[in-house]
DNA sequence: GTCTATACAAAGATAGAC
DNA sequence: GTCTATCTTTGTATAGAC
C-alpha cells in the first residue's frame, strides 16, 4: 500500500471516530483496528495521536482564518455564507474541533481560534444594543444549524438548505 | 465532611472539568486532585465515573423530557423559550452532554435523547417545504446561541439576552 | 510498510487499615 | 469518610525483525 493512500485512509477513519466518540475517547488501537493494521503500522505514518489531529485540522483552520479575514471587508451575508460553507465543506470537519472539549483543551494554548471567532462576531455585530447577541445567534445558525441539518440528512446538505439556512441566519441577525 | 456536601462538591468539580476537557478527557485522578482527596475517597461517593455523569445529567435529562412533552401541546414560542431556559438553567449543564461526543457515545445505547429531539423538531417544523430546516435552525439558536452568549459572558445570560435570543429563534423559524 | 513483542505510563477500580 | 497500596486494563509509544 502506498504511504499517501494509507495516510489518507487513516485520516478518514480518525475523522469519523473523533466525531463519533470524541478525540480523547478514541484510542490509537480503535483507529488501527478499523484500518485493519497494527498500532505500530499506524505510528509509521503519524508520530503521535496529536499529529493526526493536526493533519485533520489543517484545512478547517485555514478556512476559519479565511473567514476571519473576510469579516474585515465583506458584508454579513458573505461572512455567514462562508461560515455555512466551512461547515458543509471539508467533510464537516469543523464539527470536530468546534464541539469536542477534549480537542479544545488540546488546542487551547496553541490556536488563535477564539480570537478569530471574536473578530467574526464583532464584524457581524456592528454597533447598537443587542447587536452582539444577535451576531452570536446568527453565527450559531450558520455553524450549528448547518451541522444539525447535515446530521439529519446523512452528512449531506440537501438542496435548498443552504439558502434556507443563510436566510434564517440573516433573519436572526437583523431585527 | 458530610457525605452530601462532599457529593455535591464532586459534582461541581466534575461538571467544570467535563466542560473544559470533555468527559473522556477527564480522569478520576483529575477530579480527586481538585477535590483535595484520594481517588479511593471519591469512589466512596460514586461507584464509577459513569455514575458521576449520570448524576450530573439527571436534571438536564428531566428538563429535556419536559420540553419534548411541551412540544405536544404548546406553541413554538413556548417550546423555544423552554429550550433557552433549559440551557441557561441548571448551570448550563446541557452544554456538557449536548456537545461532548464522548458523552454522546456513552449515552448512545441508553438515552432517548435523539428521539426526543426529533419530537421537538417535528413539532416546530409543522408542514410545508423547508419547515424542518428552519426548525433545526431555530432550535440551534435556542441551544447553541444561548450557550455561546453565556460563554461570552462568564457563564451568565445577560439582561435582555433571553428575549433577544427568543426573538432571533422565532425569526429563524418563520420566513 | 507492516508485523510481533514489549516498555511504560495513565486510568478505572478495589482491599483493607484507620 | 478518607487513606495507602495495589490490581487490572487500557493507552501511547518504541524496538527490531521481515
Amino acid at each position: 500500500m502506498s504511504a499517501d493512500r494509507t495516510r489518507a485512509r487513516i485520516l478518514d477513519i480518525a475523522a469519523e471516530l473523533f466525531r463519533a466518540q470524541g478525540y480523547a475517547g478514541t484510542s490509537i488501537a480503535d483507529i488501527a483496528k478499523r484500518l485493519g493494521s497494527s498500532k505500530a503500522a499506524l505510528y509509521y505514518h503519524f508520530a503521535s495521536k496529536e499529529k493526526i489531529l493536526d493533519a485533520l485540522l489543517a484545512d478547517a483552520l485555514k478556512a476559519h482564518a479565511g473567514i476571519a479575514d473576510l469579516a474585515g471587508d465583506a458584508g454579513p451575508e458573505a461572512v455567514l455564507a462562508a461560515a455555512i460553507d466551512m461547515v458543509a465543506g471539508a467533510g464537516g470537519l469543523l464539527a470536530i474541533f468546534g464541539d469536542d472539549p477534549s480537542v479544545q483543551a488540546v488546542l487551547a494554548g496553541r490556536a488563535e481560534l477564539r480570537e478569530r471567532d471574536d473578530r467574526i462576531v464583532a464584524a457581524l455585530a456592528g454597533s447598537g444594543p443587542g447587536g452582539r447577541v444577535r451576531a452570536l445567534a446568527a453565527f450559531a445558525v450558520a455553524k450549528e444549524g448547518t451541522k444539525d441539518v447535515m446530521a439529519a440528512n446523512g452528512g449531506v446538505l440537501p438542496d435548498g438548505a443552504r439558502a434556507e439556512l443563510l436566510a434564517a441566519a440573516l433573519r436572526a441577525l437583523n431585527p
